[in-house]
DNA sequence: AGGTTATGTAAGTGCATGCTTACGGAAAGG
DNA sequence: CCTTTCCGTAAGCATGCACTTACATAACCT
């Protein structure tokens, strides 16, 4: 035997420049040329970390969102450690909020998810994204769950963490196309959403 | 001199179809040749009528928007002739978003911004899809203000429009991708949008 | 050392696809 | 009737692109 394959290690090392290009790019304007140019190595040794195209798409969708959930647990944790002397008192939904509303979706997260909707005939593709979508909304709901003391209707929870992710998206295409400024889009983010939080919602 | 031509007339023939075509299959798997078989025409007749497949989109993004808007326009006027003998009052606000909840997107105006989002780096679609989300904006807006009295802040009306596009966009998401339920999607466009018209907002 | 396997480089293949060209015929105006 | 312009059909072209094959080299294990 001889040479232990290091192909983990290898996605690991591309991923990222992959995700970068579909975010930039699009699934469809995205060639495995581009792919390989941006990872500095020859088509075919993509081809041999990935069976095909997409599933390098889907593993940089996973990626993506991976990343942007990790940088968001990371802002809470800094958050309740320079707790300690202050009179702090925003939930870790608020704080989510605050940090959406001054960052501008950088990690191309929902420029993916754009992309990808165009591919939902392709169940793979269509599944991951069902599956990001998924755990996108349960992790806001979970913080609007702890923000609110679970004291309202249980349903309550789920609408707002969707209308949450409704704010996003349309801050993102209003920023995407031009539109919306960046002062409308905080508003927009941390006005709105934060009313959204409080909300009392009736049967 | 002889035979005046009819093209006017033959793009308002093939634009239903043509938009149909774009819609289920997205901008990238739409084929010409696609669009050719669904207008039961050779592709060139196609191209005799729009310089290129990009000005076929373009159409088709512009119809589909105008048709929307038209059938809001026309529930509003049924609504008021309806409303002669009974106590309604329901603000056209109220009507639209009761409408939508109830419906699901099927004129494909989402799927269309969704795939034409990913072609932002081409200034026309760019450009066309800019000037719809502002008219889109724009006549939910134009709502929101009626239902409120303009009677708050000037920019509220303008964030309440945002919120309430982001409702349904994140409404078609979540259909599309099999995640979120009718009854949900009802609430969630119905309730959540309901709570935003008359939605305080602060300085 | 030697054999096995990963890795690098290069070229190529087959198909899809946006778009074009060529031509025969039909309709309308003079 | 005759000319001019529009319309239908068919074939084709050039390119782009996902994916493959072939082979040389370097790394690792026993």
């Amino acid at each position: 035997m001889a040479r232990p394959n290091q192909r983990a290690q290898r996605r690991l090392d591309y991923i990222p420049l992959i995700s970068r290009t579909f975010v930039d790019l699009g699934y469809r304007r995205t060639t495995t040329a581009a792919l390989a140019q941006q990872c500095e190595v020859r088509e075919n040794v993509l081809y041999r970390l990935w069976p095909d195209k997409r599933a390098m798409f889907i593993a940089a969708l996973d990626y993506v969102y991976q990343y942007s959930e990790q940088t968001w647990d990371r802002l809470l944790e800094d958050a309740v450690k320079g707790e300690g002397r202050a009179e702090n008192l925003a939930s870790p939904a608020q704080i989510i909020l605050e940090y959406e509303a001054n960052h501008h979706g950088e990690f191309g997260l929902y420029r993916l998810v754009f992309t990808g909707l165009s591919e939902t005939d392709d169940p793979q593709i269509k599944a991951s994204l069902k599956d990001l979508y998924q755990r996108f909304h349960g992790f806001v709901q979970k913080q609007v769950d702890v923000h609110r003391n679970n004291q309202n209707s249980p349903g309550a929870a789920s609408l707002i963490a969707w209308s949450i992710l409704g704010l996003g998206t349309v801050a993102n295409i209003g920023r995407e196309l031009g539109i919306l400024g960046a002062d409308e889009r905080q508003q927009l983010i941390k006005n709105i959403g934060g009313l959204l939080l409080d909300v009392e919602i009736g049967p």
